[in-house]
DNA sequence: ATAACAGTGCACAATAGGTGCATGATCGAT
DNA sequence: ATCGATCATGCACCTATTGTGCACTGTTAT
């Protein structure tokens, strides 16, 4: 993964420093320490003979100059980036690091078979996985640390205010949406039910993850499509955990069905139908201009197929 | 000059064997040991997963891969320098290295009075200058030894099988048109004219430059359009050794007007009139896409104010 | 006031990357 | 064929860049 950018690596964490404003955690997503970064930054500022950063506070912040520069180094490392898959392209060659980065249920779903997949067809290939939240899987594109990465998809909401469809440093690819299905306890009356809908379900108790998560927006998008509000009883971090919860009786929860439920005792997953069928998109994301490598490609087509796989596994999903 | 560039100075290595072939011409280009670009190569290799060189007999070639990528390398290395001019321009800074090439009479005539007016309005400014053939300058600054060069524009003649004047990986700006003077020995039926033509020197035993040098391209050049073939009688490399050669009677001579005679004797400067009257043109190059740095920019009008002043200095000048 | 935190300077250590020389391989000349 | 010249490369060694860990300063929040 490392250095195997064209661009200066001090540039590299500028644009990092650019995206996570402190010194401190670009250290830690570019995996060096605070001094490093701070002379990298320091040593990159005597060389281009411009001052990028400003004393701010007990912080920096990037000059007008900076930012300037950050903005506009977005193109040099896509056209980089598109000038290597080119090139792999041309002369039919492969590239020998891969970085693959995903959340939890992707990295075990789709990551972990595609790595094996291309450890055995690419035996000198070295690929390493990372697993990490979506917006940390941004981050390490952006530092180089990773080449590719399966992230739920931002549904543009209230939260984020930039919109990262069309950032122009990704490209993104939509892998499969991946449904969401709702977890009661086996004595739940709706328990023997085939499917249910959501309005079902409205007068529910619901577990859900933190507020402010990607889930929870996407569980309270999910009502308000059909009007209803529920009431949340508890919260859960881990799938594990809601999937307990929701054994002990103490309420019901969304489970995208990428994420099983290997053998948890007192539930029951069930289909939703009608309005406001929940789902959260599932998509692939690669620096701009890599995308025509031929080694993104083979793994895009991996990742589809394995998608698509789960996806018809269940005969009767209707999505 | 070196590495303020943020290209990975492995891939300028790259260009600059491209340019000319042989790991040991690189080597002295770059200020390389032939050692370190052999290494520099492979390690490229390593880190982009691309086979870049074959063997070739006792040398080393360029694959088609090599070549691809070199060729797109172009379109980057001039993005680099667009965003590093427009980010010096924005922020209203100024780099802190600069390289200036320039053959002979331009390095004496105009990057030496540039580099004091440099040096005294940017203090803290470090300019290199280095003299350098104009083939060689090109070289130096894709090698990113340099970062503005004057050489002579080539007269894409016969000789010159690419174009240079718009190869791109430079841009360059006409600075002056050097007009060529006779030199003729002062006890020469000539020498009381003010003025004279080729054609009343056609006759006269000449001196040039060895045969393939620019200047002899130029010679017989500017002959061929009046229709002459004028009797070359002697070959000198210096300007010194021509001036000499003249005062002692051997023959007659052109000289650029750039070039001083500083007291030289025995001979008699004359300028050449009608038609066919030769020149050479005097251009600056950068690299494609740094021309809009500032530096660049006071660097370019420096050098047009001085090359003005060169030739107005002599006020009957009729070019 | 005090504690927590952000960034930086410094001594030290690791390591990437350089040089110089020797080696092997190829071509052109005798 | 043989010899010398030319090129690239591997190796031992070295240096100097670059990273780490820790201490220190300045700033904000409690």
């Amino acid at each position: 993964m490392h250095n195997r950018c064209m661009i200066d690596p001090r540039l590299i964490t500028l644009r990092v420093f650019a995206r996570c404003g402190t010194v401190g955690a670009t250290a830690e997503l570019t995996g060096f320490s605070p001094s490093a970064v701070s002379a990298q930054l320091r040593e990159l500022q005597r060389v281009l003979g411009m001052q990028l950063l400003t004393k701010d506070g007990r912080g920096v912040r990037l000059t007008a100059t900076g930012r300037f520069l950050v903005a506009g180094s977005d193109a040099l490392i896509a056209q980089w980036e598109s000038l290597r898959a080119a090139a792999l392209e041309a002369g039919d060659q492969v590239q020998s690091n891969f970085g693959l980065g995903g959340f939890s249920t992707a990295a075990a779903q789709l990551l972990a078979p595609l790595a094996a997949t291309l450890r055995s067809t690419r035996p000198l290939l070295k690929v390493q996985v990372l697993e990490a939240e979506p917006a940390r899987c941004f981050d390490l594109l952006v530092a180089e640390r990773i080449d590719l990465a399966v992230v739920v998809a931002m549904q543009s909401d209230v939260h984020s205010d930039a919109h990262v469809e069309d950032d122009p440093r990704f490209e993104q690819t939509v892998l499969l949406d991946d449904p969401l299905d709702v977890i009661i306890p086996s004595d739940h009356p709706l328990a023997s039910r085939e499917t249910v809908t959501l309005d079902e379900l409205a007068s529910e108790p619901w577990i859900t993850e933190a507020a402010g998560s990607t889930y929870h927006s996407l569980f309270t998008a999910a009502f308000t499509a059909v009007g209803a509000t529920p009431r949340i009883a508890h919260e859960a971090v881990e799938w594990e955990t809601l999937i307990a919860f929701v054994g002990a009786g103490l309420g019901v929860g969304l489970l995208p069905r990428l994420a099983p439920l290997h053998g948890a005792e007192n539930v029951v997953r069930m289909r939703i139908t009608g309005r406001g069928k929940p789902s959260r998109r599932i998509v692939a994301a690669v620096r701009r201009g890599s995308i025509a490598s031929p080694l993104i490609q083979e793994s895009l087509g991996i990742l589809q197929v394995r998608a698509d796989r789960i996806l018809t596994a269940r005969p009767d999903d209707d999505r």
